[in-house]
DNA sequence: CTGAAAGCGCTAACAA
DNA sequence: TTGTTAGCGCTTTCAG
């Protein structure tokens, strides 16, 4: 925590000028063919009074913040939160820095995130785009930020892309349920044109369909409250006399073992859409779909790192394999 | 995403100074006295073309960032997160930004991030301290850099505080529990130093002391491991047929909560400090300690807001009340 | 009231 | 190989 050292101090302290030591410090010694022991005096000088350069003036100069804008869904639901996590930390190695905030879904508020970030001057964008965002992301494009979407993407707009196999995800989870047994089997979503939405809800269809079951379909809204989503699940789940429902995320599923809770109705076999603690620990432990977050996380950060440095010209699209985590909660039915 | 504009173009196209411009955007337009016309026509035009200064170069220039660290024992743990997000809304409406990182209690991440962020010139910082990190919020001190504590704090170290009635929070869930008809009743808590463990603590014996009753104490080391912490829960509460258990922290009750399932093991009565979705779905559903979310955030930057301005002197230290929420977990006892 | 100009700390042409 | 110096965009002192 000493005071601040400039590098016009060090120039100073070894007699030389600012610009020698600018460019040993950027890794252009060789370049520039400055002596190899120059060099190392420099740079033990540097590390023996712990000078650190003065990131503000460095990006205002450059024009590179070496800041990267993450916008999620929501940072408090684990799934992305331990995607923020993975990310943060793969690419604090690589000097980059992370700043995330969660637009819930809401598109002007995402809007008016990215619009910060951009004046913030992040150097690239990873995106879980809310619907109505194509041209907010056209423009970043056109400005020549680098962006990767994640989770879904827009069907109609070339970008770089990773997310799970929603379909494959969804169809495995059907498939199982059709395989215990279960008849009655729901499929809860939301009001949303979201591809993985869209996926996810194929996958259940073509699972059905395969096994020439019925399809029952309950859509939330996004911006229901608590209340409402408990309200119509339980409607759902009994009015249908389902046996089985898959959610299409982790939190209507929260919603719903809430639902059977206060309104106190049997759950019936349920899978959901993406791990929680909470699943683990509920009496029947809950089975999941569980998307690859580290390799997620992986891919994102590689695609982001290899456009900022010029190196990818293609858009590149990653879709990676769901595991089913079987748990008690889909037991072989018995018949009654 | 309009191309940049710059002060310089601002003052071109209206043509006046620069320098006018720069006062009349930074309220000093009647203390410089510049005519109410002109500063209306300017504030017009700059919103006309939605001009944004550049941050990097007003930083460069004053020295401010606008930026506050936050730094937290773990993100991921809902407590925690919630008063970010809290912090961050409230922080916002200022002109302030947020950054922060988890330390998980690891006092050597802790101090590089420290370090880092002081690097990054952040204006302030929020600090949930780990043990041994005193004397780097001393030298922060030191350096005129404002730090408020919060969570838990230095006894020698003369700071500004917020945090929650750890001790009466503790001593009320004990005595619930006593008046529950409970005898047999543990405290779990952690090998730590850290103030609210040992307030929480003796919350938890006074009440003991108060009941006439038999303390049972067991601290689980800060870095076991999950299984580990397990296998000691589940020992504690089995070889002394306790009857309750008050988990000084969300996380080692659901450890708890955990081994129950894994070990097979019915779970005595059970209160948690702080709560957490996991505790309302659960069967039964837990009883809480829960400490004011909303109020410990408010405090947090307000204290820091005031001292970032000047305009406090003497520390302040704030203990705000717990709030015991009752749940299914502690029902009367059936004596059998 | 308003303008010119000096930096904040650093990078990188351009010279030497 | 190395030094001089012009900015990056903004605030603020000092002169009008």
């Amino acid at each position: 925590m000493k005071k601040r050292i400039l590098i016009s101090d060090i120039a100073k302290a070894l007699g030389i000028s600012v610009t020698t030591v600018s460019f040993i410090l950027n890794d252009k010694a060789k370049e520039k063919r400055i002596s190899e022991a120059l060099t190392k005096r420099v740079l033990d000088y540097v590390k023996k009074v712990g000078y650190k350069p003065n990131e503000l003036a460095k990006s205002l100069r450059t024009g590179k913040t070496k800041i990267l804008g993450l916008i999620i869904e929501d940072i408090s639901n684990p799934f992305f939160g331990n995607i923020a996590r993975l990310i943060e930390s793969k690419v604090y190695e690589q000097g980059y820095r992370i700043i995330y905030c969660s637009t819930n879904n809401d598109v002007e508020k995402a809007k008016e995130l990215i619009q910060m970030f951009y004046d913030r001057q992040v150097d690239g964008f990873i995106i879980t785009p809310s619907d109505g965002l194509e041209d907010t992301v056209k423009q970043l494009q056109q400005n020549n930020i680098p962006v990767v979407l994640f989770d879904r993407y827009f069907p109609d707009l070339e970008t770089d892309y990773v997310g799970a196999d929603n379909f494959q995800g969804a169809f495995d989870a059907s498939n199982h349920l059709c395989q215990q047994g279960y008849r009655r089997i729901g499929f809860v979503s939301l009001y949303s044109d979201q591809t993985q939405m869209k996926e996810r809800s194929d996958g259940y269809m073509k699972a059905m369909d395969n096994n020439k079951q019925q399809s029952f379909i309950q859509k939330i809204q996004m911006d229901a409250s608590d209340e409402e989503a408990m309200e119509s699940l339980r409607e759902f789940i009994c009015e249908n006399r389902l046996d089985a429902v898959l959610f299409s995320t982790n939190y209507l599923a929260i919603s719903g073992l809430k639902a059977s809770k206060k309104f106190n109705f049997t759950m019936p076999a349920v899978i959901a859409f993406d791990d929680h603690t909470v699943f683990k620990l509920v009496e029947p432990s809950i089975t999941v779909v569980s998307q690859p977050i580290k390799d997620i996380a992986e891919n994102l950060i590689n695609i982001l790192l290899l456009r900022l440095q010029g190196k990818i010209k293609a858009t590149r699209r990653m879709v990676l394999p769901c595991e089913l985590k079987v748990r008690e909660s889909t037991k072989v039915k018995v018949t009654s």
